[in-house]
DNA sequence: CTGAAAGCGCTAACAA
DNA sequence: TTGTTAGCGCTTTCAG
C-alpha cells in the first residue's frame, strides 16, 4: 500500500500539499494539484483512514445495536440505516445482542475501543445505565424503535401506544371483544406501550380488561407459537389474538394451523412492524405498519448532527403507524 | 477518554509497561501488572484501536459484501458470519451493493481506506476483475455462496448443480414432466449452476429441455411474481416452477394465487435456500435448504486463518444443499 | 523486569 | 502557495 510519502516524492512536493489535496483544504495551485491527483491514481493510492482518524478523531464509522439481524424487520431497518450512512459517509458495523445485556455491553465496549463516531441503540430497554454511561462519557449516540422516557437521548420511533391502540381498535371493530395478547418483555417501553394502547381501546370501547389474557413471550416465531398454542388450548379462548410483532404473530398463525382453527374465520390475527413477511404469508397478514424507511432516514440524520455538534438540543421524533388490513383478520362469528 | 499515557503515569510505570499488560506480551511482575489493571479499570480505560491498528496493522473489522440485507436469506447469512466474526473479536462490517459493480466498487474502496483485515464475498459474480484486483494487493478475502471457478480464492459454496438437480428430480418424481425455471441473473455462476443440475435431472429422466422454459428475473420477490405471471398465463402452462431462490417462489406464489391457480393442487413451486420464509408460507414451501449456519462458519474459519497467515494454499469448500419438501409441491394432476 | 525512544500514516498549526 | 514539524495513542526493539 502506498503512503502519503510515497505520493509526495513521486510528485515531488510535501506530503503536507498531498494531505491538502486529499482533504480540499488549504490552497493549492491548480497545476500541483493536479500533478498529485494524477499521481495518486497512478499509485492507486488510498488514504489511511486509521492513521487520520488519529489525528482527526474521525473513524466514519457508526455501530448499529439490534435484537437480531436475522428478524427481517431489523433487517430491514439495518438496511435502510445502512443506505443513509453510506450516503453520509458512514460504514455501518451491525452488532445482534439477542436482548442480552452481555452482548449489548461487550459490544458498545468494542465500539468504543474503535472509537466509532456514533451509536444507533435499537436494542437494551432495560438497563438504561449503560446508555447513561455512554451520554456520560459523552458518546454520540441515538435511539431508534424504541422508547426511553427518562434519559435525555436522541430518538426516533413510532407511537407505539397508537399502534396498539389502532389494533385492538380494528379487531373490536370486526366485533371481537375476547382479544388477547402476545407481548415481547414487558420491561421494554415500547412493548409495555403497545399493551397500554390496546387496553386503552378497550376500555373506550367499555369492554373488559382481562390481566391473564396478557401473555409474554420470547420475540421470535417459536415463542409467539408456544404462547399462542397455549392461549388457543383454553376451554375459553378468545376470538382474536394482538402479536406485538409479526415474527409472533407468524408463530400464532402456524400454532392456529396446526390445530385445524382456521384464520381468520375461527381466530383472528393481527401482528406488528409490517416486515416482508406480513405481505407474504398466507393468508397475508393483517399487521400495524412502521414506516422502517423514514425510521432509518431520521436516526441517521439525528447521529449525523450529534456527530458533527452541529445540534445542542436533543430531540425525540415521533412517527405514526399505521393500520394495513389484509387477511388474516374477520368480523366474529357466532 | 484515558489514553495510555494516563494509566501510566497513575500508576507509576511507564507506556511501555502498560503495554505489554494489555497484550500481555513480554514479562511483568504480577505485581505491577496488578497494579496496572487496577487503574485500567478504576480509569475504565479502552485501548485505542485505531493508535494499535497504526503500528499493528490489524484493525479487528471484518467487511462483508451482499447484494441486500433485507433479503431474508442474507441476512440470516449475516447474522452467522457475524456470530462467528465475534467469537474471534472481529467487527463486522456490512455492505449491500444491490449487486450493482459500482457500489460493490466503492464498498471495497471504503473497506480498504479502512484496513479491513479481511473481505468476505457474497456478490459480485460478475466483474472478476474487482477480485482479482483485491488478490494481487494482497487483501485477505473469501468467497462465500458464490462459485468463482477461475479465481484462486479461498470459497464456501453449496453444490448449486446438486441443488438444481434435487429440485428438479422432486418434481419430476411427482410427475411433472413440463417445468419451468425462474432463475437470478445467468452471468453468476451459481445461478447458472442450478439450472445446469435442473437441465441434467431432465436428461436423466428422458425429458425434454426447453430453452424458453428458462426465465430470468430480477432476484427481489416482485420480479419473481412478475415472471411466474407470465409464465402461468401462456397457454401451454407449465404444472411445475422451479424458483432459483425463496423471494421468487414467494413471488411465484402470488402470481399463483392472483389468477385462482391452486398451489400445488395445480402448480407445484419450489424455491431454493430455505430462509426463514420458507417454512411460514402458506403452503409452506418446499425447497432446497442452504446450511446457512455452516456457511457462515466456515467462511469466517477461512478468512481468519487468510489473515493469521497461517494458511497459504487456497480451498474450496462444498457443502451439500438437500431438499425439504413441505406444501406448495405436490404430483401432477390430469 | 522495566523504560527510552523511534516510528506507524496522517493532520494542522506555523513559517517561509 | 508550499513546506517543516509536532503530535495523535500505541507497539516494539533495544538498553539498562
Amino acid at each position: 500500500m502506498a503512503t502519503i510519502y510515497d505520493i509526495a516524492e513521486e510528485a515531488g512536493v510535501s506530503i503536507a500539499t498531498v494531505s491538502k489535496v486529499i482533504n480540499e483544504t488549504g490552497r493549492i495551485s491548480d497545476k500541483t494539484r493536479q500533478r498529485v491527483k494524477e499521481v495518486m491514481k497512478r499509485l492507486n493510492y488510498q488514504p489511511s483512514v486509521v492513521a487520520s482518524a488519529l489525528t482527526k478523531k474521525r473513524t466514519y464509522m457508526i455501530g448499529l445495536l439490534i435484537p437480531d439481524l436475522a428478524n427481517p424487520f431489523f433487517a430491514e431497518l439495518a438496511r435502510s440505516i445502512e443506505d443513509h450512512c453510506h450516503e453520509l459517509g458512514f460504514n455501518l458495523v451491525i452488532c445482534s445482542t439477542d436482548n442480552e445485556p452481555d452482548k449489548e455491553e461487550r459490544s458498545i465496549n468494542l465500539l468504543r475501543q474503535k472509537s466509532a463516531d456514533g451509536i444507533i441503540l435499537a436494542t437494551g430497554g432495560k438497563n438504561q445505565d449503560i446508555i447513561r454511561n455512554l451520554i456520560q462519557q459523552n458518546q454520540a449516540i441515538a435511539v431508534i424503535a424504541r422508547g426511553m422516557p427518562s434519559l435525555s437521548v436522541d430518538t426516533v420511533l413510532v407511537d407505539d401506544n397508537l399502534g396498539g391502540y389502532l389494533a385492538a381498535s380494528h379487531l373490536i371493530e370486526l366485533g371481537h371483544r375476547d382479544i388477547a395478547v402476545i407481548a415481547e418483555d414487558l420491561e421494554v417501553m415500547s412493548s409495555k406501550e403497545r399493551v397500554r394502547g390496546y387496553r386503552q381501546a378497550l376500555e373506550d370501547h367499555h369492554l373488559p380488561y382481562r390481566e391473564d389474557r396478557i401473555r409474554v413471550s420470547a420475540f421470535h416465531v417459536k415463542g409467539g407459537k408456544d404462547t399462542a398454542g397455549q392461549i388457543l388450548d383454553e376451554p375459553d379462548r378468545p376470538t382474536a389474538i394482538f402479536a406485538c410483532n409479526d415474527l409472533l404473530a407468524i408463530g400464532a398463525m402456524q400454532a392456529a394451523y396446526e390445530r385445524r382453527i382456521a384464520v381468520p374465520e375461527e381466530v383472528s390475527i393481527i401482528g406488528f412492524d409490517n416486515s416482508i413477511l406480513a405481505a407474504h404469508m398466507n393468508p397475508p397478514l393483517t399487521t400495524i405498519a412502521q414506516p422502517i424507511q423514514e425510521l432509518g432516514r431520521q436516526v441517521v440524520n439525528l447521529i449525523s448532527q450529534e456527530i458533527n455538534g452541529d445540534k445542542t438540543t436533543k430531540q425525540r421524533i415521533v412517527l405514526l403507524p399505521e393500520l394495513v388490513v389484509r387477511g388474516s383478520t374477520g368480523s366474529r362469528k357466532g
